[in-house]
DNA sequence: ATCCATTGATACGCTATCGAAATGATATTT
DNA sequence: AAATATCATTTCGATAGCGTATCAATGGAT
């Protein structure tokens, strides 16, 4: 079931969930790396620093640095992938999943709040 | 009308808007930054330096250099109080609106893909 | 075995942003 | 009028992030 949704709701609801995020002291994470940390979330395994650039058309350093981030947060860890070891897997973590899950519960609340 | 979102929808709908405005090389803002966007745009005037910082629980000065970050984007623009010459108001912008508009849209359309 | 390609990370010089403290301008209180 | 309070900005020293170019390690091709 498709969700339907006005330009003011879209807004409304990214305002309500962004802005109790932020009033939490939630991470202030950019807008790139927020996007690659809901890719390796909720798309499907596995995930390479060289097929989130290519996704998102961002430059490898960028993904590479956004993992710094991720990872110092606890919310990602990456893993030698054993069959080919040039590439990198990028794996979710409990913090990382709690994260998320606290997060679509925002987004969820600002949906019920938004007319 | 609420709307009803699942956890799993939230985290897809907002991977989906996210990650197509970072392919389509749009402006890499922070959470913080987004949220000032948001609450111009989307909430009753007048807004301030002070009525942000509070509304977000961050410091002033944050608010301050996001302000800057979205003036040079041409999202926003500060005008003098008349009534008190402390204080500054925001006030939004044709490119400002022409860019929320288009991630509404992006939002919308993540919102019709999102089963 | 030797080349070439690919992967992710690093070096470089630069700009952006951080929190805490201080500043200048304006209002308010006494 | 003098002292205090408030508002937004600036300063400070620091970290984070950028793109381009380059790197070491590994894989694949000849």
């Amino acid at each position: 079931m498709a969700v339907q949704l006005r330009q003011d709701e879209a807004l409304e609801i990214w305002r309500d969930a962004l802005s109790e995020s932020v009033r939490r002291d939630g991470p202030d994470l950019s807008a790139r790396q927020m996007a690659i940390l809901l890719t390796v979330y909720t798309s499907a395994p596995p995930h390479t620093v060289r097929g989130l650039a290519g996704g998102l058309r961002i430059s490898k350093p960028a993904v590479t640095r956004a993992l710094d981030r991720l990872g110092n947060l606890g919310f990602m860890r990456r893993t030698p992938d054993e069959a080919d070891k040039r590439s990198v897997l990028l794996q979710r973590t409990v913090k990382g999943a709690v994260f998320l899950s606290e997060f679509a519960d925002l987004v969820a609340e600002a949906g019920r709040k938004t007319a």
